[in-house]
DNA sequence: CGCAGAATTGATCAAATGGTCAAGCCGCAT
DNA sequence: ATGCGGCTTGACCATTTGATCAATTCTGCG
């Protein structure tokens, strides 16, 4: 399977008939995010997340056989949109541009998403016990691609010479700081990415000091 | 008190009496390093923790009334590891030298205390419950002294302008990764920062890029 | 309208787990 | 050696919590 096509749509453990149902597992999802994110798979209760979705525990458990089951698909969705901004980075593109708009785009989903980053890299910190099969797969296969890109546009001189990996992690660690961090940054600024100056603030920063990293030139 | 002064020694909760207590301790501490970084708080057990310090849980709890205090009591412990390379940021080295000491530093840290760095960077991430009032306190008073140091490089015209704060967060972001998304690295590249080869390599990409991206000129 | 299947939940269960305690062990100072 | 006081633990308890189920209500369709 391609880097490009979607993660499978989560297996949908019970087939959805009606249009309450639908509804039903899209609120499940969301609160179950934000419980997840909040205290972690083992720290979060079922009761909890129904209470966050409006519902009973029993129908929650209706929905999602296990708190596990739930833990994927909120996992899945998750990593699906995560993966969103890596594949539209353009291999056509002037590099600078290209970076500069993936560093845009990555902050803008720590702005929109923190929750959904957090959940993210608390899964990554803990080992990936459930995500590792298709980090390592779908994730590593799209990596590969764009380290390639990078490759190209160093041999034809565009950008410095650097490892694509570690540009690419580099990209990563500073644009989900600010939301993976958002306790410590707020504490230190007063400030997080949901204040618009507070985000052309980082997104210059960083997009000026890495660009002139690795930009030919100075 | 000053910035520079080390954290409280972990509340005692209970006077050490003998070379033996002290050792069980000390087991006991590195063990719940282990354990809670790879679970989580909620996610670790107490007799798990136990095991790993080679007792039983009914002793463990004898050195430490509870889980929470023994939460407590890791996270201080490690706080105060974290804080030590910006302490040793230096205002009166040249900027270029002290930074990319400090990156140096940082990822090294993140090499010998890859664990420690996952478990702080949990903490954050669940709003810092426990460690809240202690990063508004000898955390805020430390970075604003190195926040000031860099003011200080810019205004001499040593460092090109960059918000001081988002600089830090980029040192800090870009260095724990390897720590703190080291599943994911694995994953990648196959490696991570216990390979020499691997650590000097990311330790060039990091130092290259960000010193290129923010010391004066080109 | 009537009914088949979906949705909903209160009650309940079983397992996991943090913490207690009484009883015994052992290191060490005298 | 001996006794005080810290060290150690098996057994136990209370609570939490994920999951089940029977019973009831709702919904949409023929």
């Amino acid at each position: 399977m391609s880097s490009t096509a979607r993660l499978a749509p989560v297996p949908p453990a019970r087939r959805l008939k009606t249009r309450i149902g639908e509804a039903n597992e899209s609120r499940i999802l969301d609160a179950a995010l934000s419980v997840f994110a909040r205290l972690g798979f083992a720290g979060a209760r079922v009761d909890q997340i129904a209470e966050a979705a409006g519902m009973s525990k029993a129908n929650l458990l209706y929905y999602f056989r296990t708190k596990e089951d739930l833990y994927r698909a909120v996992l899945t969705r998750t990593l699906d949109m995560w993966l969103e901004p890596l594949r539209e980075l353009d291999a056509d593109s002037d590099p600078g541009t290209a970076l500069g708009h993936y560093i845009a785009r990555k902050l803008e989903y720590s702005r929109l998403q923190p929750e959904a980053s957090r959940l993210f890299a608390m899964e990554i910190m803990q080992g990936a016990p459930v995500l590792s099969c298709v980090l390592a797969t779908d994730l590593a296969d799209l990596v590969e691609r764009k380290v390639r890109t990078i490759e190209r546009w160093i041999e034809d001189g565009r950008l410095a010479p650097v490892e694509p990996h570690h540009l690419i992690f580099m990209l990563w660690a500073t644009t989900q700081h600010y939301a993976d961090f958002a306790a410590q940054i707020r504490t230190l600024t007063g400030k997080d990415l949901s204040d618009d100056a507070f985000f052309e603030e980082a997104r210059q920063a960083i997009v000026t000091t890495i660009l002139k990293g690795v930009l030919p030139r100075g």
